[in-house]
DNA sequence: TAGAATTCCTAGTATCTTACTAGGAATTGA
DNA sequence: TCAATTCCTAGTAAGATACTAGGAATTCTA
């Protein structure tokens, strides 16, 4: 999520390095790479390589929730096995009647109504990590 | 969870052996004993050893938040280590300025909200499971 | 008073997830 | 040509979760 605010900021200035993004917010280069990979597949962020490639967000911050993002790196939303957005029937015997239940389906629909509601924009205007700057061009 | 909406439903019936909620739920004895430890060092269970012994709810069903089992079994609510309730600072080094702190801090709050509003009894007038139906007295 | 039913306590374990590391291949601009 | 980048796959260390196992303490009842 660090990495995609950092991307939202960079989103005037064209591609961004992967190793660019991972010295601004102390995450490996290796796994940063990962992520980015996810990312790409859900069409989230679009990447150039070779010598000055990089990545690049494909719409403004604004247009972007966090429930994208989080979808795409880690699927579904769910907070139990039993009960994921998609729905993956059959994991749990208790499911007939299951008691608890209503309240797993409401606890991931409160969470739902959080990150589809808020943007990478939101974020952006937070204040920006000390690394983050130390780590921008002309420091 | 579903442990303690079934003592709930005994609420009026006095002690109930955990064996009987064990059956009931398909929950195996051994750890269903290591989460009655928990919620009875919490209060919200009280207990009676020896024959006929058992264990029922301390408070009316409605009185009883679904956030404090979970607090009493998973400690304070958090999603992400850096921001559990009750704040253990120094576990991140991007907590300065982090931007995707105030997302996890909307996220949080929002599931606070539902846990803390959503109680035993509003769980208990759900359908009983089958297993429970089956597993009690006079089947 | 014996014994059965229960809670209480501690230690160990199997499986899974997360957050990586490692190493190399392919691509592109200078 | 070469350096910088993305791309791909496999392996790994640490921790959490959901248990199992075994036994000690307590209490009611026959």
């Amino acid at each position: 999520m660090r990495a995609m605010i950092s991307l939202a900021r960079s989103y005037d200035g064209g591609s961004v390095a992967l190793s660019d993004v991972a010295r601004a917010e102390g995450i490996s280069l290796g796994y940063l790479e990962q992520l980015a990979a996810s990312l790409r597949k859900a069409g989230l962020v679009s990447s150039q390589r070779g010598s000055h490639g990089g990545y690049r967000l494909v719409s403004a911050p604004a247009k972007v929730t966090v429930g994208e993002v989080l979808r795409a790196l880690e699927g579904p939303l769910s907070l139990v096995e039993c009960l994921s957005e998609t729905g993956r029937s059959g994991s749990c015997q208790h499911e007939t009647g299951c008691p608890s239940r209503v309240l797993w389906e409401r606890m991931r629909d409160s969470l739902a109504q959080v990150l589809d509601s808020t943007t990478l924009a939101d974020l952006c205007h937070q204040p920006e990590s000390q690394a983050a700057i130390a780590a921008r061009p002309g420091h």
